[in-house]
Order: structure tokens, then sequence, then C-alpha cells
DNA sequence: CGCACACCTGAGAGCGCTACCACCACAAAC
DNA sequence: GTTTGTGGTGGTAGCGCTCTCAGGTGTGCG
């Protein structure tokens, strides 16, 4: 392999070298269709004598392929891109894009405003579109030019296959913990109200408590841990002999275990706290926190390995949740 | 505008429905040249109408432009990958690619393998290549092809300009304040003694604590908490009386403070702990984690409009780092 | 010997776009 | 009248690649 001197090697100069067509040098270095084992050769030995890659831009234009996958995150203002959440799973879907030679950008999608999926549907250069923090709306907007590019990360629709965890699994176990342990007044603070699948543990953390007849104490947060603090103080004051708190994140229940000190609450002693996340830092919290998993990377690369794929895959898929027993709760 | 039925559209559907030639068209929606008022309305009509958006891939295999920004990570292994930071780097560089059309890629890049550089720069779908703890040898094996195309975060190099925190002030701000509180007998837990530009910060520790007469007890970490506990633990064995620990990073002062709890070590009482960072966690741990801030996300968008730009950067660009004080030191 | 059928190859069309160039119309300057 | 702009326009050559298609060579078989 020699240093390009002025210009990156084309397939046409690798064929030249080689003493072949381009046709022949496309099929050998494609892999596909007939090539004699000293075309073979030849074109293997100039390639690599030049340092040809493959111009990925080119082939994408000539096979109608994109080039971009798009993580568009639903919410009210810009700031949803700010979530650590978010970062995973762009991280995750970069990771298992790059071999195929196609980028990620992160864009969002403001809530109640579909034209930005449409212009997305309409451009060749995006391969797929990963849907996140998504509604009814949203889902319904998915233009049909984009169907089987897009799915959901969170909840889908007949038209956009989800990939998620199982958030109610989820929180019937850390809720089956709490109540285990001896919790009896257990207090959620949840999401986002309208993150239909944030939705699905407080329907969950509703229908265990009523079956278990015990009271629904429900205080909305918005997955951060400033708002977790202030959720958790708001629920202690609205009903004072609440013995738990169920956040829907592990920020939340950082920040609520954070506030609670401040109060000069114990936890676990007066108060358990359980999160919904396992991030890294849920294990050196001050107590250790009490959680259950959600595997972020390996939902965002599974969706995004459907959509490079472009095989049809199944409407829901949900990841499992794990109960991690910890101090908090 | 109207739903795409069957394909999208091209721009000779839009020069064809405007009756103007592709040319013009390309003219009045690439907003160069000339076009005549009545042109330009009817093109922009036409656009509009069929809802036209330009494919981004033959745009930029026409112009020779990339349409990928690489992020490549050097480390041992590719679970430098999994790391916090790189995420947060990867979702801020894709944030500000996707309104150019550019997506990321995010790649390991094996120490002591330049060869995946070269074939980056061989690759004319890369725009650009964002290093991130890289070190003098791939600095030096970055071809000439991929000159004024790469930057690095961290440790740059004379054909390589860098975007970094100041790691020199960062270090300082905290251990003046370490000292100030009354510290003086202060281990510090490095990150990987391999990355120059962590190294900054240990000089600068090395430094400040010769010139205030003061013992050097270095420890290694790696960022992670896990091993921040351990190295942590192994300094007050080695040095009984220390009373501070400076942590490289929040993850692994975090690590410490849990493990220095499990010992039934007092923080601050008995050992201060100081990291670096400022990650959203700090805030709500217990103690509250003092550190100085590292602006990652405003690193890496910077970092990233310098290589979409185009245009030469300075060689170095040191973002502050300011302390924030709180309880645990 | 003729035919079918493998294997192998190169010519060339074209993906959608940009940008260079030639061209035209018209007005101002010489 | 000729030149010299100046605004406006269309033709068209590619960017680098894939892939179809027509054609070539050899082998097995009736």
């Amino acid at each position: 392999m020699e240093t390009p001197t002025t210009r990156p090697a084309t397939l046409d100069d690798v064929a030249r070298a080689a003493g072949v067509s381009r046709a022949t040098a496309s099929r050998v270095l494609g892999g596909y269709g007939f090539a004699s084992v000293d075309a073979r050769d030849r074109v293997g030995a100039a390639a690599d004598r030049l340092g040809y890659v493959p111009n990925t831009t080119a082939r994408a234009l000539v096979r109608g392929a994109g080039v971009r996958l798009v993580v568009a995150v639903s919410g009210t203002d810009a700031t949803v891109l700010d979530d650590p959440y978010v970062d995973r799973l762009v991280s995750a879907a970069a990771r298992v894009c790059a071999p195929h030679g196609v980028g990620v950008a992160l864009e969002w999608l403001p809530l109640g405003a579909p034209a930005g999926l449409r212009r997305l549907g309409g451009d060749r250069s995006v391969c797929g579109v990963l849907l996140v923090n998504t509604t009814a709306p949203v889902l319904d907007a998915v233009p049909a030019g984009l169907r089987g590019r897009v799915v959901s990360i969170g909840t889908g629709s007949p038209a956009v296959p989800s990939f998620d965890v199982d958030n109610a699994a989820g929180a019937e176990a850390v809720l089956r913990h709490l109540h285990a342990g001896g919790r009896r007044r257990i207090a959620m603070v949840t999401g986002p109200r309208w993150l239909s699948c944030a939705e699905r543990s407080v329907t969950a953390y509703q229908r265990l408590m009523r079956a278990a007849g015990l009271p629904v104490r429900l205080v909305t947060g918005d997955f951060t841990a400033a708002r977790g603090g202030r959720a958790a103080l708001e629920a202690l004051t609205r009903w004072p002999d609440t013995d738990a708190i169920y956040a829907a994140s592990d920020a939340t229940a950082l920040g609520a275990i954070a506030a609670l000190r401040g109060r000069g609450i114990g936890v676990p002693h007066d108060v358990a706290v359980a999160g919904f996340d396992d991030i890294p830092y849920a294990a050196v919290s001050s107590p250790a926190l009490t959680t259950a998993t959600h595997p972020v990377a390996r939902i965002a690369t599974a969706a995004a390995t459907a959509v490079l794929d472009g095989r049809p895959v199944p409407p829901v898929t949900a990841f499992p949740s794990t109960l991690v027993a910890r101090e908090s709760a």
C-alpha cells in the first residue's frame, strides 16, 4: 500500500493497474458474480498497492441506498437532545452503522409538527429513521415512503415496529421488591405524561397498587434529577406517610435521594427509593441505588441493525428488565 | 406539497414541472448564480408541490464532499467506546452535523495500529475525523490526505489542531480548593497513563504539590468508577495519612467515595474527594461532588464545526474549566 | 460435429446532481 | 454600427460506482 500522493485511488485506477475492466474489478471487490482466480489476485494486489477504499457515496448513489440514519427525538423543545439517554442511543447506533458506511444524524422532532418526518421520507440519502420518545400523532404521520425504514424506540404502531425495554416488567420487579421489603405507601415519580412508552410503567404501577389494595400516589417528573428531587418532596408533602418512592428513571431517583437527604430523611430507613435504568452511577451512589435494568445500548443496536438490514421485524421487540437490588430499597 | 405516491421527486421532475432546465432549477434551489424572479417563483412552487428534497448523496458525489464524520477513539480495546464521555461527544457531533447532511460514525482506533487512519484518509465519503484519546504515534500517522479534515479532542500536533478543556487549569482550581480547605496529603487517581491529554492534569498536580512542598502520591486509574474505588483504597493503604483524593474524572471520584464509605471513612470529614467533569450526577451524589467543569458538548460542537467548515483553526483551542465547590471537598 | 451450458469478461448505461460553458437578449458605451 | 457588459438560460460532461447485457472461451454431451 503506498501513500496516495495526489488523490485517492478510484476503481478505474485499480482496474487499469490490474489490467482488467472496471466491471471485473467491481465484481472482485464487491465479491459477487464470476471472476477467475487470476483476476481476483491481480485486482486484490492492485487495490492493496494503491490503498484503494471504495467511495461509499458513489456506491450509495447508484444503489439507491442511504448513507444516513436519522435519530429523531420528539419533545416539546430541543432540550430533549440533552438527555444522556439520547447520547447512549446515538452512540450505540453510530457504532453499529460505521461498518456499513452509514453515519448517524441527530434531530429534534417538534411534538405535533410531523413536517420534519415528511422531509426525511423524501430524502434519498436517509436510509432509515429511529424514532425516539415518539407519540401516536407522529407515528400516524410517518409517510408511506418511509415504511420499512423506520422503527421506534419506545411506543410503536402497526406501521412502525418498536424496540423497547419491557417497562411493565421492570416496574413490576421493582414494586414487588418494595412490597416485599414491607413498603406499603409507595409514591411514583413519573416521566413526562405525554410519553406513551413511559406511561406503561405508570399503568403497571397503578394496576399493581390497586391489586394490592394500596393507594396510588402519582407525581409528574421528567426523568431529570432536578425535577426528581422536587417531585419527591412534593410527594412527601402531599402524603407525609409515604414510605417508598418509585422513580421512573435513575436520574430521578438520584435527585430524589439528594432532596430527601437535604430534608434529613433517611434512605432507605425512612423512605426507600428505587429507580429504573441501572446507569453506571447507580452502583456508586450513596446509598447504592436499587433499580431495574434498561439495556439502552442493546436496544439501540437492535433497532439500528433492523433498519440497516431492511428485513421485516416483529411489531414489538421487548427487552427484559431485571431487578438490581442494592441499598436504597 | 403532495404525498409522493411512487418515488421521491428529483431535480429533473422539479425542472420539468416548472418548465425550466435542470440547470436553472439547480441554480434556484442552490441559491447561486442568476435566476429571474419568474424562474425563482416557478421552481420554488414546483419544488414545494412535489415535496422535493435534494439528494445529499448525489450532491456530495459531484462536489467531492464527504457525508460522514468519523469519531475515532483510540484505546487498547473496543471497550473505550463504552465510555459516557464518548457518548456525549458523538451525540453533540451528530447534532451539529445533521443540518449539513452529514452523519457521524463511531470507530475504535486500536492503539498502535494506524492502518485504520490510512483507510479513513482514502475514503472519499469521509468529510472529516474527530480523533479522541489520541496519542503521538497516531497523530504522526495522520496521512497527508487527511490534513485539514482531522482535529483532535485532547492532545494535538502541529498537523492536527486540538480542542480540549484546559486540564491544567481545572486541576489547579481543584487542588487550590483542596489546599485552601487545609488538605495537605493529597493523592491523585489518574486516568490511563498512556493518554497524554490526561497527563497534563497529572503534570499540573505534580508541579503544584512540589511547589507547595507537599508529597506526590499517584495511583493509576482509568476514568471508571470501579477502578476509582480500588485506586482510592490502594492510595489509603500505601499512604494512610492521606486526607484528600483528587480524581481525574467524576466517575472515578464517585467510585472513590463509594469505596471509602464501604470502609467507614467519612467524606469529606476524614478524606476529601474531588473530581473532574461536573457530570449531571455530581450535583446529586452523597455528598455532592466538588469538581471542575469539563464542557464536553461544547468542545465536540466546536471540533465538529471546525471540520465541517473546513476553515483553518488555531492549533490549540482550550476551553476553560471552573471549580464547582460542593460538599465532598 | 453441433449444441447446450457452464465460466468469465468488458462495454456502457445511468444513479441525481453540480458547475462549466456557450449562448441569447438587451442595454449602455464607444 | 460595433463593442462590451450583464442578466438569464440550457446543454452537457462528468463525480465513482454498480449491474445488465452481449459476447467470448472452454467443456461435456447427444
